[in-house]
DNA sequence: AATTTCAGTCTCAAAATAAGACTGGACTTG
DNA sequence: CAAGTCCAGTCTTATTTTGAGACTGAAATT
């Protein structure tokens, strides 16, 4: 009865989610986006329990989305930070985030945004779209199927 | 002791995660957009417990993602279709799935992929990018806390 | 009419979670 | 440098969630 594991199914997204799918880790990812680095950091921001928030630090870093670094204010304490891995993930918590600010806040409710840190403009709308960049709704598109390494 | 609940967070992605956050709500949307619509075709395709995925659809539903249509083929059953906030998600899907192309595959591994339907042709990268089509890295961007609605 | 399929609900054991007490090393400060 | 505080966890325990499957009743099939 062990929790189901979507680690080696076919489909790149159930492998996805089994690795950031769970209730925290997406959040500990965004904290990191955020620039928090330490345990009690990320333990007072998203209110998670101290157990909870160890163990997902471990199965990220084990996972390769974060890297425990040494140091970088000087202190003996170490660090999580976003691996290359990790911070590819940023699209992936831009669409969450688009998608919450559009269905998820009342009409008149205040709501934060995702902005070019440049100039303070709101940044483009995340699509799926064609090789020609033209937008592809989802019944423009299909999955084909694992295509076998002809070079391999 | 209840899992804690992001619903009433001020973060967009916080509310995202409450509504499709946990370990099935999101395979269950990616099933949808590969069009299937009936319980039982869920629960073959999942390999979830009918109990699980009979919670996860009436959330689902509940939360506006999915809506109970009457029929489709003219039995007397119905169907969990994808409503527009439903439809809306497949940028999240189509992020995730090429996280973990890019990342969860082995190098010989054969892979699936997102094409256009209408040429084949895989989808074009996703990125974050400036009003201007620049693309930003998660460092150039900020997030804007709590603009207050002017107008209301 | 009998059988099978569908779409769930119900039950139960095992596992995950939340909350917080506890531990030991780091850091401060007098 | 000794006492007290902070940091980063681990451990314990009560509660909730999950996974697996038996069970139910309506719908479809034969």
């Amino acid at each position: 009865m062990r929790r189901v594991s979507f680690g080696s199914a076919d489909c790149p997204v159930a492998r996805a989610l089994d690795v950031i799918g769970d209730w925290w880790s997406l959040l500990i990812v965004r904290d990191a986006f955020d620039g928090v680095r330490r345990f009690g950091a990320f333990q007072k921001n998203l209110g998670v329990a101290k157990g909870m928030l160890a163990t997902r630090l471990q199965a990220l870093v084990e996972a390769g989305v974060l890297e425990l670094a040494p140091a970088s204010d000087g202190s003996a304490y170490s660090e999580y930070v976003l691996t290359a891995k990790g911070r590819d993930l940023f699209v992936v918590v831009a669409a969450l985030r688009q998608w919450g600010e559009d269905h998820l806040f009342a009409a008149g409710e205040p709501r934060s945004a995702l902005v070019d840190a440049r100039d303070g403009a709101p940044v483009a709308r995340l699509e799926v779209r064609a090789a020609d960049a033209r937008p592809l709704a989802f019944d423009e598109t299909r999955v084909e199927k694992a295509r076998p390494a002809k070079g391999a």
